[in-house]
DNA sequence: TTTAGTTACTTACTTTATGTAAGTTAGTAT
DNA sequence: ATACTAACTTACATAAAGTAAGTAACTAAA
């Protein structure tokens, strides 16, 4: 468990953040438009407790922004910043390799 | 937790495995070219037993290849298949997003 | 002929992450 | 007061990952 060769320590991180579980698919959810928190959960697998975290992960590294609107009841909203956009080109890269290379069923 | 909206499942199975901790990193690692298990091993900060899973796993996906040389010792390469190959655009693009919006340090 | 060395794994066990469901907060509306 | 809504939190069970030691098959050295 010692490494021979460097991983770039920036790439290691990126891998890192995107290669957590619901992190890619929220980024990709938010590709859309800015959208509430209800509204990301209910168009994903995923549970609000796991929602929240990651939300708030991709808030820290400054990839998605989040909005609060005084309304009644209260709306929040949450979108990509400019970061978070600049990874459109990946999402769409997997969504290609995807249609070519994945058969569904098992 | 029920979807509203359907996702694709080819793109939700290939974010499912994408999103996967190592799997990124060990198809970069064999970007460069066929390489045994202890090669792999040294070159990320990934443990025996779990690059022993995920090689299986890709295996079974059928993105890396895996080839036994009976010498002594017995030598087994690992390397990338076509739909495995197919991924280097998307690691591509992380590589590019992670050298132009990542700062290292914290 | 024991002892050690090599690669490629497994097994056993601990720690961390995720899944599931119920509960909380703040602000109306009835 | 009671109920309703959105957006979270908390508590707890299960699954995945980390760590370290062990195994199999073979060769080479003492």
């Amino acid at each position: 468990m010692d490494q021979s060769s460097i991983l770039c320590p920036r790439f290691a991180k990126a891998m890192k953040m995107m290669g957590q579980r619901w992190t890619g698919l929220v980024i990709y959810q938010l590709l859309t438009g800015p959208q509430r928190f209800c509204s990301i959960e209910s168009s994903l697998p995923i549970s609000g407790r796991l929602l929240s975290e990651r939300l708030k992960e991709l808030e820290q590294e400054g990839i998605v922004k989040r909005e609060v609107f005084p309304e009644t009841p209260v709306r929040i909203e949450y979108s990509l910043t400019e970061k978070g956009m600049a990874l459109e080109p990946l999402l769409r890269e997997l969504e290609k390799w995807s249609q070519n290379w994945i058969e569904v069923e098992n």
